[in-house]
DNA sequence: TATGAATGAGCTTTCATTCAT
DNA sequence: AATGAATGAAAGCTCATTCAT
């Protein structure tokens, strides 16, 4: 098929991309693994990326859009301090469910074999993260609902590390492994999700101060 | 130099090993760099290792059973549950400081391209953390310093979770990174680690419902 | 634009092939940029062209056509032998210097890696260059100029040696460089091509046993 | 086999480069042929040379030197100018019978297209040739043999231009055809050497005024 | 038994050529 | 009939692994 590459075949370029990219690494996966899985030539993919680590990153930026722009939703449309936190703790385990891909490019560039570029990358997509939060307590503060005592840096800080643990554990293989250990769930039983969102919700407000 | 290996040699290879992995991961490291900085031949590595798999699966023994045998340590000679967070936080803050490789390693296995057999190794891993902090959850509800209501395996993993990603922040460039961002640090500046030891074990305590 | 290449269009592909084919050679210049450069298609080179081969060989009666035709006339309208090594001199010198692509594909087809079928059509080249000398000679020998003793074949060899030394050294990158270091010229000082010009007249007269 | 490579295999890399590299040019040999011609593995060339443009420097360097060597033996032994022409003369016609490889070497640096350092180290081998042939020429003006009016400099160009044709066309294909051309042999019939020989130094003593 | 150079499979990338429009 | 994006074979190069010493 010598047709320009459809919007669809692009796509799937792309998203076979994030599957392999976030399954195996950048080192591991293959252009021509990705290539076949789209049911592409090899030569296409150096049409439209420079390069292997270029097409990595365009991977990033598809996930990491998608991905900043599902939490922020999530904040955006609370009313509260508690209902902005069960919404991000919701998406957290909703998202990952149909966007696997997403969230072990997020872990990916968490090694330092990653592309050198992605770490640039990533200092904008965390410094986002961390504005938002503290904007969030801020107003929480302001509402009255956060005690003023709370450092928001660190409770920021804290805060993602639970809500990126919370994704990872809904994604990517090693922690979903380790999610259903720490839950003592038979082998290959699933954890009881809705039961985990809410004990999170639970230990969130609670180290903020918050009767529940 | 026809002589075997001596155990300091031995180590070498592994910390060496251990190094590199941590660095640059499975995939991009070379098992030639690591028999140039350990000081022996490539061959030798494949008369220990069966291959460069083999030497991962070694060095992330190596690594584990350091890290599990240092937090039990902090567990253990704690006489409330305050002071065995207290010690388990600091213990995860100071110990990457010396053992940088051994924090990445934890880290490496979290990736999938990681060797197929680490999972199966992680499992052990993780089972081990899991029981172990359940029984100081168990431990301290008897004593009565934790309310009966908390769900000890929730609780426990998000425990880990924290205690995990306090690991990576002072291991791993990316968390590094981050955490350096999440602070608002200066560029390069280090954070003040104390500052946010006290700040995790307060999180953690109110979260655990325990007044400070 | 979907109608039938224009004739000058047709000759842009050709006179931009030369350019790049004589700069690169045939291995390194490839079929787009010379669509590139000529403002066609890439598919239209392959309508016009078997292959990238068959423009090489295109590209090549191009230029050795209209090199033959300029040396001919050079021969044609002299009175005399030392005219006629004067105007040839003379023309190899001038010729390049606008119709640098044309020697370098003279020169190109003398590399093994140049097109197979390249060689044979040289060799056309070649028989007819030769036989034009001989005449030449014959014609001085006739008419008393050349002594009679001259090996017309050995002569007409070595003459045709420095003519083309002398083409190339006007148009081919490595034989500038090297004229100007024989001529003991300042780095990237031009020659003093009337002076040379002088003297490969007297040069090739004195060969010939001409007083000057 | 995973001895040490041989001395002979080290040489039998370099000469078989040389030979492939003299018939194809640098574009259009591929390391792997090398290395099959040469019964070594692709790895081991690497090992030896950093690149393929290394090996064709290491290969310019080994011709190049002994071509060098050889003329200079040629000129030093020489007791009269028309010996030494005599010599250089001859040297050239044999040296390519058993060297071709050497010659094509040389020829191929001529093309543009050749690794961009080669031209550098031409200039090298140019200016030696230059400066030796004017040593020569400035003897013989000296020694009464030379008449003092010539130019050395553009004298010693064409004298060189001469040699390094006769070189070619003892040592490529396209020369060696051209030869056969203009001495109006037979198909494949080989060229009457002895008999090219003294014309070229009939033909180079009379330019230099020289009776014979 | 350790050595470390050689092996060669496998990956990235390029580009001559094709063909749906 | 021209276009120019897609194809995929082929090349350069790396590195896990082997084995003669």
């Amino acid at each position: 098929m010598l047709k320009k590459l459809t919007k669809a075949q692009q796509d799937s370029i792309l998203e076979h991309a994030i599957e392999e990219f976030g399954d195996k690494g950048l080192a591991k996966t293959t252009v021509s693994s990705i290539a076949a899985a789209s049911g592409v030539s090899v030569g296409v993919i150096y049409k439209y990326y420079k390069n292997k680590e270029d097409l990595f990153q365009a991977c990033l930026n598809y996930s990491m859009e998608m991905l900043g722009r599902v939490l922020e939703e999530a904040i955006r449309d609370s009313a509260s301090f508690r209902e902005a936190v069960e919404r991000l703790v919701h998406v957290c385990r909703i998202f990952p469910e149909s966007h696997k891909g997403y969230i072990r490019m997020y872990h990916a560039i968490t090694m330092k074999s990653a592309a050198d570029h992605a770490v640039d990358f990533a200092k904008k997509i965390e410094t986002i993260s961390a504005r938002t939060y503290e904007t969030m307590f801020s107003k929480a503060k302001a509402a009255g609902e956060l005690s003023a005592e709370i450092d928001s840096h660190a409770f920021a800080f804290f805060f993602d590390n639970l809500l990126m643990m919370f994704h990872f554990s809904f994604g990517c293989d090693y922690y979903e492994e380790r999610l259903r250990i720490f839950l003592n769930c038979g082998d290959g039983a699933p954890p009881d999700g809705d039961g985990l969102e809410h004990a999170l919700v639970t230990f969130l407000c609670a180290a903020a101060g918050i009767r529940s």
